[in-house]
DNA sequence: TCAAAAGTGTTAGTGTTACACCCATGA
DNA sequence: TCATGGGTGTAACACTAACACTTTTGA
């Protein structure tokens, strides 16, 4: 006997986005402004159908390209939300995705979204139940960027000890010494300094450090463990 | 304009249940003979689609309860599988959860499925993508362990430090030395040792301990951080 | 009296936190 | 020359890891 499916229940499955971004000082999170209704006008995540001949991950990756036109993105999967009645007017299952994205690599935001970035700290109330999905992606981004060396994603290539203190620091809410910040990123040995430094933010200037990627792919197989 | 949803795609939802329990020795996992097609006589995890007027937590709570007849079974929530050819016959999203059970509570488990406790370490192969299911379940009891309280849900009532360290090193899969094993337990203050002892396992005897849910409460809202 | 498991402290080492001054430079 | 941010080291403390012997008791 093979099982027939024909009689179970077929259901509406989205994709929504919570897209970080990081400006120097703040986290951000990209918001759209909704055109449709219900809730036209309100500001929501971006999200998506998923479609029959793509995976969970595929959809994500599709909607944050046609909104910022960015391929391969750092995405993760966060969490399924099956509410009944999470939305008004249909019974939609919604899986949330994170993405972290370079706020200053050129991103042409498509204008059909007006789509605006807001400090995650101080965001308008959003449609469904997108707020809680907010929360569950800091407190995912929050973990994962004590594990594993994501926080990168949201930097330019290049970038001072400052910039990357204010990220660690934007990223947990807490707030670090210089010192001893400086001191365990360099015991992690996962840092190159370039010989430039960025004259913008002082008369001294600051030296740029780029991440290492083969530096900390060796290290993670000789045993090391990142953690922040 | 409201949106039209219809000519959006409709997709079967499925949950899948990664199922652990602990008999003082190792960590187990139970496993169901499949008895439909496709894959008709294989080990699988237990599953069911969730239908329109349930979430995806209440589908997981009756998969279990069909299975075991437990009612308030420990769950989480683990992560959605959307390969779009996970499964043979159709495209079926799963989203999987993982419980913890008390392997000594006398569950009733239901004949109709021919389930089986298998050893984590040491388990049959499983159809489509549950072998990868349940090494993301075990990551996330991992993890969970190390941060909440959840190893209790996997033992009976009360139980020896010794049972406890087995379930910790069951869990981790490392072991520790029992003197600061037990210093560590006793440093967190939420287990209260009751007046008896088991006397199967030794001459001697060895004390009972209950976790104190109570004490373990306050001390969060006081700002304690669970960590093993 | 012996075998088998329970119970119990100390020390060295490692990692974490707290803290303050000099340097280089452009205005 | 002064105002601004960059860069640097040390000491106390907390936590972790390593380690061995005595107790109890039924057989």
């Amino acid at each position: 006997m093979v099982k027939d499916y024909g009689n179970y229940p077929r259901h509406l499955v989205a994709v929504d986005c919570i897209i970080f971004g990081f400006d120097g000082e703040n986290l951000k999170i990209l918001l759209i402004k909704r055109d449709f209704e219900p809730e036209k006008g309100q500001w929501s995540l971006m999200g998506g159908f998923i479609n029959s001949d793509e995976t969970s991950d595929q959809a994500a990756s599709r909607v944050l390209n046609t909104l910022t036109g960015i391929e391969n993105i750092y995405l993760e999967q966060l969490k399924c939300y099956s509410g009944t009645e999470r939305e008004p007017t249909a019974r939609i299952i919604s899986v949330s995705y994170y993405a972290l994205i370079n706020i200053e690599k050129d991103i042409q935001i498509n204008e059909r979204y007006s789509a605006q970035w807001f400090d995650v700290k101080d965001f308008p109330h959003l449609i469904f139940d997108h707020n809680e999905m907010v929360q569950d992606a800091v407190s995912r981004l929050r973990y994962r960027a004590s594990t594993q060396p994501i926080g990168f994603e949201l930097l330019p290539e290049r970038f001072t000890m400052k910039d990357l203190q204010n990220l660690y620091e934007a990223i947990s809410g807490e707030e670090y010494d210089k010192r001893n910040f400086i001191s365990k990123i360099n015991s992690l040995g996962i840092l190159v300094r370039t010989d430039d430094k960025d004259m913008t933010s002082s008369k001294k200037g600051s030296f740029l450090y780029r991440f290492d990627e083969e530096k900390y792919h060796k290290r993670i197989s000789k045993g090391f463990m990142f953690k922040m």
